[in-house]
DNA sequence: TTTTATTGTTCGTTCTAACAATTTATTACT
DNA sequence: AGTAATAAATTGTTAGAACGAACAATAAAA
């Protein structure tokens, strides 16, 4: 359906509000079915980001900063995450010794075994995304997002 | 900046797990700009786009229903956005006498020239973000962006 | 004309986002 | 060494999102 038909706009609209409304529309489909699959494991989007984060660690630990700064939503408050992901035991946390400001947060076996179950239900969601679009058409996707998103502000 | 970089992965990303982050991302850096613009009328993103919803009525009452369809998240708590509008006096709220069980809302003179103030600042913004996008890409984009939505989930 | 179902809206609660202020630890400076 | 500046993380507070329950008005059915 097109983005109009969505919104039900009674007057036309030009193309750069259509594409941002196109893009915010499109991110809130996306975050509602990630948090339909996500609900049964009691996990926020954010939560299981940051858990994915720590997994790519891979088995280094990453202090708040690096947490942060690999987040999608950069205003999110990683304190508090991680005490929700701590209270249920899929991360550690501990003071740096080197530099006693820093937190070493790792994940637990219980949290990678919660992203292995998972794991196939988040790739069979994003692939069903992309069944009616060509690798061509998947990267341009990509291309012209990132050109519209790294205009001079 | 690719997405990649953006979120510092240290793993590849497959095609299908870009192109959410790309959208995701560039949500939030839309976001982040809108509501920069919006601060300084203490107005949310959600309020301003109740408030374009009901100017878009062209002198029409709109009733909650109404709102909630048109609006790009569909699970906002449409009442209490009302609420807030009409706190500040932007809105009228009043019991349809058709059916005394729908709310008559209504833009006020107050609310139509906060949004005519706004309007050069936002179209500004809007078009800032497109400018090294030519028309066919800007199309482009649209049409890609709706082509993944409607996928079969 | 009651009864039942549906519709439209509001309210209660809990959790998270956003932003600022604060605490604690380290580094830099003179 | 002592003090200021910076860095890393936490905490406080307010507003908004999410979800369901509750409520009232209307429509449909018996």
């Amino acid at each position: 359906m097109k983005i109009e038909d969505e919104i039900k706009s009674t007057v036309a609209l030009d193309l750069s509000k259509k594409i941002i409304l196109n893009i915010m529309y499109t991110n809130n489909i996306l975050s509602e079915k990630f948090n339909e699959i996500l609900k049964p494991y009691d996990l926020s989007g954010e939560q299981y980001n940051v858990l994915r984060i720590l997994r790519g660690q891979k088995g280094n630990p990453a202090n708040m900063c690096i947490i942060q700064e690999r987040m999608v939503a950069k205003t999110s408050n990683t304190t508090r995450l991680v005490d929700k992901l701590l209270l249920k035991e899929l991360v550690t946390r501990n003071v740096c010794p080197d530099n006693r400001r820093k937190i070493e947060v790792l994940i637990t076996q219980k949290g990678l075994d919660i992203l292995a179950e998972l794991d196939p239900k988040v790739t069979a969601h994003e692939n069903a995304l992309t069944t009616n679009l060509s690798k061509e058409e998947l990267e341009q996707l990509n291309t012209l997002l990132e050109k519209y998103r790294n205009q001079q502000q």
